[in-house]
DNA sequence: GGTCTGTGTGTCATTTTTACACTTTCAAAT
DNA sequence: ATTTGAAAGTGTAAAAATGACACACAGACC
């Protein structure tokens, strides 16, 4: 007796996404929202996740499932791992939410987690299906999610300090143009310390992967900074003779 | 109608291990061999894996299913991340071969890899269950293997590569006591390159992690070697104290 | 005693890292 | 018009790390 491969659902495997969005202040993550009234907000919000079908793999999966809770599409994302404890499902606010979308609500699920980073201003987020609202809440001031995902979160942000240290992945979280100073912000807000103010700008320099504008912020209630853009082109010209050295 | 969580094996999620092995030469690999005398050698070949049971978590599925399958255990298992392309089963022997050893031979599987480092004097594999073998083999010769495990292994050695360069895990492949030269193989071995053998020794000197035992190689023919073994304390000790560039 | 083979060692030039403080430019308030 | 506040922008010197490079030594074996 064995089953035909359709597309249905899998109940023993999900997504969940860590999609990290910076303000040019701090690090900001986007959860979803339960919208179980009666529940105190940190158990109420989660991480955009669900079940995969059979039909796709884990990287579509995790694509849809995004969009469907949150519209947001076409963002790379980068897998941080597999979290399978059995009771990652334990507390009861968790339970009774399975319940409620689940056909199969006490089944083994083991999750795969992926994690992006994006422009805040092209992405801002619309709720849809169980995900009664979904929002940008800073990094530092989560303090608990749904099921595992708190450990997600942080497995996705050390993951994220190891990442920016070999790769210049910050920049997909600035805007088109940004000051060098926001970059600065940025390293500092996701490697969790302070970096030297001129020792990071001489550092930043020296990659030789922005290109200067030569346009000057507007409305800043102080001496105006300079604009940068990333040079991608540049970038793909060092990478690929072998370089690889974009530590901080 | 909610099926109870019991002991029974999850259908769609395994655990493959790649269990590295340092020969004082080169780095080898651990593989079963599944039997089927008809196959050529490299379609025979597998990772050491097997679905997960529901009420084990993901590092304890692969520790079991090591030590089924090849004997070994007590070993430090790191998480390499999840493979799941629906059609990473599409080998017709692959297929062939879990009709005979499962009971959902054509569900969706995802696997969860594990690597590990051993020292191959403390670990002589002995196959059991379905493994009709389980043997060292070295990585450099490994073309291909069952299912998407040459992927896997290949995804295996670069987590290494990375992670060498961050923690002194190479202690792990050698013996208690080992030689410079052999530490210095080793890296090289990794690293997959080149290591100025000046340079290397210095270097590793200043970590100053190594404890030397005033005792020479015997029995070689040529000037003995000095022997050397890891201090774990000394390494705690500066780990502790917020030191993490061990890199080379 | 000679040969073979891997061991073990030092220096110098270059690059990278770290620590550190003051002047400039604009907007807003007075 | 002047002052004030707030972030931008800039250089240097000492210390540390890196990279390149060549030859004498010790033991095994013949």
């Amino acid at each position: 007796m064995q089953k035909k491969i359709v597309s249905e659902l899998n109940p023993n495997v999900s997504v969940d996404c860590v999609i990290f969005g910076f303000d040019l202040e701090k690090l900001n993550v986007l959860v979803i929202d339960r919208g179980e009234n009666q529940l105190a907000e940190n158990v109420r919000l989660a991480l955009p996740g669900n079940l995969i079908y059979n039909n796709e793999n884990l990287e579509q999966a995790a694509y849809r499932v995004l969009e469907e809770l949150t519209s947001l599409k076409d963002i790379y994302l980068e897998q941080i791992g597999a979290f399978g404890d059995p009771n990652r499902i334990c507390k009861e606010a968790d339970r009774a939410w399975l319940q409620s979308i689940r056909a199969e609500p006490e089944a083994r699920v083991i999750t795969v987690a992926f994690f992006s980073l994006v422009k805040m201003e092209d992405y801002m987020p619309h709720a849809a299906s169980f995900a009664k609202n979904a929002a940008w809440i800073p990094a530092n001031e989560i303090t608990d999610l749904a099921f595992d995902h708190y450990d997600i979160l942080q497995a996705a942000r050390n993951k994220l300090k190891e990442k920016i240290k070999i790769q210049p992945i910050g920049f997909n979280l600035l805007p088109e143009k940004f000051t060098l100073s926001q970059l600065h912000k940025l390293y500092e807000s996701i490697l969790d310390k302070e970096l030297d103010k001129r020792n990071f700008r001489r550092k930043v320099q020296k990659l030789d992967i922005l290109t200067q504008l030569n346009e000057k912020q507007e409305g800043v209630p102080h001496k105006p900074s300079e604009l940068y853009k990333f040079n991608e082109e540049k970038y793909q010209e060092i990478t690929q003779n072998g370089y690889d050295n974009f530590g901080f």
